[in-house]
DNA sequence: ATGCCGTTTCGTAAACGA
């Protein structure tokens, strides 16, 4: 099966986008991010037509993951455990079977916790701290695990274009870099660079200052796999091509193949 | 550089993003 991550920038801005994506790619998973809609606005038909089964957990305004899937979404949960407080929309989770197994599949979408110097960070910080708590807990599931999506992380120098031009911003801090790193330590496999160790990753352009023209980007959207879905894992892919497309996401959709 | 650009909203300016 293909599972895929993008973070779409609003889906009714990119339904269009979207579709073609969904036609051209066929993933057999994907999970969205930054859908900008509550769930009742989510265009759900427009996506079934094409075969898959949606579900959504939105918030108006901003934030907002989804999971579409051409088999059926089961045990869907939402919301990051951990903090009953947290009412920002940054996680739906599933399991996905097929004749030959079954995944339990995430949408995150991490905080951004800019600036540095604000409560925006702490809360990154702490939601980071929910996930390795969480992750680590689905480890004792019997399917292999797969946690997609827009991590807001820039794991290493090499994600980035300009690495020193991130120095101040949370994507790059010591602290979110350890705690993805702690995922990693965990178990969990950065599949993208698992199987291609260069530079020029990249999954994210800035709209600003012509960052797509001058490649000026970085790598912040991860599929993380579990062992059981390590083992699994046969290639990645970036689908670049669409930062090029009209009215283009600022992200670009990133999968991976497993023998599942 | 409190800038650049894009999406969204109790809109026409501000919040949020990265």
């Amino acid at each position: 099966m293909t599972v895929a991550t993008w973070n779409i920038n609003g889906v009714k801005a990119r339904l269009e986008s979207l579709t073609r994506w969904l036609e051209e790619a066929s993933p057999d998973i994907a999970c969205l991010q930054e859908i900008k809609s509550v769930d009742e606005a989510f265009p759900v038909e427009a996506v079934e037509r094409l075969g898959y089964n949606v579900a959504t957990h939105g918030q108006k305004g901003f934030n907002g993951v989804a999971l579409l899937a051409k088999r059926p979404l089961e045990d869907v949960t939402r919301g990051l455990p951990g903090d009953d407080g947290d009412v920002h929309a940054r996680w739906i989770e599933a399991t996905v079977s097929t004749e030959r197994g079954a995944v339990r599949i995430a949408s995150l979408y991490l905080p951004n916790g800019n600036p540095v110097a604000s409560d925006k960070f702490g809360y990154k910080l702490a939601w980071m701290d929910r996930l390795l708590a969480h992750a680590e807990a689905l480890l004792a599931n019997d399917e292999p695990v797969v946690l997609a999506g827009d991590y807001n992380v820039i794991p290493e120098p090499e994600d980035a274009r300009f690495p020193e031009r991130w120095t101040d911003d949370a994507l790059f801090q010591p602290e979110s870099r350890a705690r993805h790193r702690a995922l990693a330590h965990l178990g969990y496999l950065d599949a993208q660079r698992a199987v291609d160790r260069s530079g020029d990753l990249y999954t994210f352009w800035d709209y600003q200052a012509g960052a797509w023209q001058r490649n000026n980007g970085i790598r912040i959207d991860h599929l993380m796999l579990s062992p059981g879905a390590a083992d699994r894992l046969e290639r990645v892919a970036v689908d670049k091509h669409t930062r090029g497309w009209p009215k283009p996401s600022d992200h670009v959709p990133v999968s991976a193949v497993l023998d599942i």
